[in-house]
DNA sequence: ACCTAAGCGAGACGGTACGTCAGGTCTTTCG
DNA sequence: CGAAAGACCTGACGTACCGTCTCGCTTAGGT
């Protein structure tokens, strides 16, 4: 693994498992203060001024730190703005436990709203909207930040199976899209709010079916 | 309307509405032949370079046209990159007349996502990711690509309810979100394909609901 | 001649010598104020801080211009402070009429100890110096600065030989190294002052003669 | 004297003055061998690249030693690249014994010429040039180089002086300046060659006196 | 047939941020 | 404790584009 060419890992660690290996790092350590600080300042840059706004000297201004500093630890703008995010983000979606696994869905639902409709959901619009052209960007959204979530649910999905709640033949992802993808689409485009109706209506829809919805919405 | 206020139109008209008003437009007339050479050197270098390599000293040279002639004619590099993905993507998306509205639309779909696996998809992609960060554009994206497309899925929609496919209480909207949101999403995330059979799971889901989903997938 | 490549002329011209040939320079004419005010800037800078501390940046801060615009007009910081300099310093150096060329001599070479003991002779000895690794400047600092001086000398040697005051079959340049370049040692090397005695008892060596000396110094 | 502030000293020796006491010097010792690697480095770099593309950290990487060991013997890049110029240059300019002293010094400044034809002379030119802006290296390169080169030639010339070639009254410092300025001129200016019949009109010129000079050149 | 207002290609202008480099200092680990 | 490795902050570099502003044309109504 490259100095700089992952962003993937928070900490990039010198890696020394297994045995009694020599595990030589000699030099100066990364000094974690100076890490920690310009994380604090990415994140309250990207909340004051946006992603695009958001500028290297400035978060190394703001931070008390070199740009080289930046450079040395984040290969780019986009990196640091994802460990910055996700640092703060990480552990906000918790599934409830209800009894009725399509109703713990329809409230964690609710709270991922809550978030998307937070300072925070701009910072994932515009992470999202930077990984169209940043494909190390992509590649860290998926892995550090969608497939955290994507785990959650599926073991949330196999519950349901097991109760009987959801038909086993269906394909996961397929349902986890159908879901999430609406409130990350209004997320984007904002052609329309993103409300706990919203959630609503959709869960009704896709469990009830377009076949069978002659009921309320 | 000022004279680069917007690219909501694909050419700004001097307004000579109507009647015996003088209408006097003095002076030379604006070249069409700089206009459409502006257009097709943007076409072409979003396709070969993206959207955010592509910048307007670019696309003026390439367009052999002074940089002022395109600050002419747009305000700002996101409304021209619109109206060239517009003046070639525009008439791309027609629903068949297959007897079922159900089958109309899943094959539509199917259409959709031709494009959008398409260099034209990039496009997309790069389009709504510059949104995050650009009001007018992501204002230029909802009112002249996703509403046009939103006016004609509607129509399906109610043909659908008169033939009694589709229940009339449904919320339109919410519907075609979860109908297509799934595909930008796949699009713009790429943490799975962007498939027929993808298609075939999707339409099959949301006829069918979880509640009844005991059949094929 | 390319845009940037040379600084021996302070003003870069387009030419257009020779008939009635179109010579046509489309696009906006450089600011004359923009130059001067780089050049000003310069100057002042130079004898406040010095040549190795003086940075584009600052000069542009000072001139209330772009970096780009220095850019544009002069290759790199030599060239730019050679100009400066040759601006301020370019007629400093006459040769008196005293009758007697020798004597002519003398005393302008009294006068050419004075301009490089004021802040002008600093700036000179750093020209000089960073000569040493720029070779555009080492050119423009013989052909704009030196040859200049040198052409005059040699009017007044060849008066002097014409006036049987100076041998016919002396090299000029010989000469005219041993009269000055003890001047410029002095200056760069600083073992011992530039002094008018110094002056004195040079000229008096060389008219005089190792072989003759046997009189005051 | 500090550890770190001169370097007119080319070995900073850690004293052990006299007599059988301990003269504990407790922890590792300096290595000699990085001394030495560093001088050489710096002299190998100083002939390729020359004075101003040299830099410190390409020493320490061509010595395989740190950058800190570096600054730990020399307090900055000019006076290591003055140590490393006097160990490979210090002896070359010894006086002939011809029986006059005017032909002595006239050889010994043939000799001379030839160090400041040679890739030394480039050296020795990159160092005065660099002298304009480095305070301490100019006075070591005046108390370690020149002085050195001054004392041997006063020697010289009081032996002339004794044996009645040259005036007694003749201000050594201003004779020497005359004598070698102009080859130092020269060899900065370059604006004519150094060869041996320059110095043969130098010196004739010198002896003979403007005065007098109708004979040779 | 002439004005005159606007469009045109070209390119200079004041800026901002980039990502890199080297400087000289500080810190860790090993010998 | 010295030497190596290398992280640290600093400051300037030269470049790329930005969006605006002249330049010296050309074009085409309106008088």
């Amino acid at each position: 693994m490259s100095r700089k060419s992952s962003f993937n890992q928070e900490i990039i660690i010198k890696e020394d498992k297994s045995g009694p290996v020599d595990t030589k790092t000699p030099g100066r350590k990364r000094c974690p203060v100076a890490h920690q600080n310009i994380l604090q300042a990415t994140s309250k840059l990207l909340n004051e001024i946006g992603f695009s706004n958001l500028t290297i000297e400035g978060v190394a201004a703001h931070a008390g730190v070199g740009k080289t500093t930046i450079y040395r630890h984040w290969p780019n703008k986009a990196s640091l703005v994802m460990d910055a995010f996700l640092a703060e983000t990480a552990p906000q979606f918790p599934y409830p436990d209800t009894g009725s696994v399509i109703r713990d869905i329809r409230e964690q639902m609710k709270l991922v709203i809550k978030v998307l409709n937070s300072p925070n959901g701009k910072t994932v619009a515009t992470l999202i909207g930077a990984s169209q052209t940043d494909k190390e960007l992509a590649e860290a959204f998926r892995t550090r930040f969608l497939a955290v979530r994507r785990t959650e649910s599926k073991a949330i999905l196999k519950k349901g199976i097991e109760r009987n709640e959801i038909p086993s033949n269906i394909d996961a992802d397929v349902l986890l899209d159908t879901l999430y993808a609406p409130l990350y689409f209004r997320l984007l485009i904002k052609h329309a709010p993103l409300t706990e109706i919203f959630v609503d209506q959709l869960v009704n829809l896709i469990t009830t079916g377009l076949n069978r919805t002659n009921l309320s919405t």
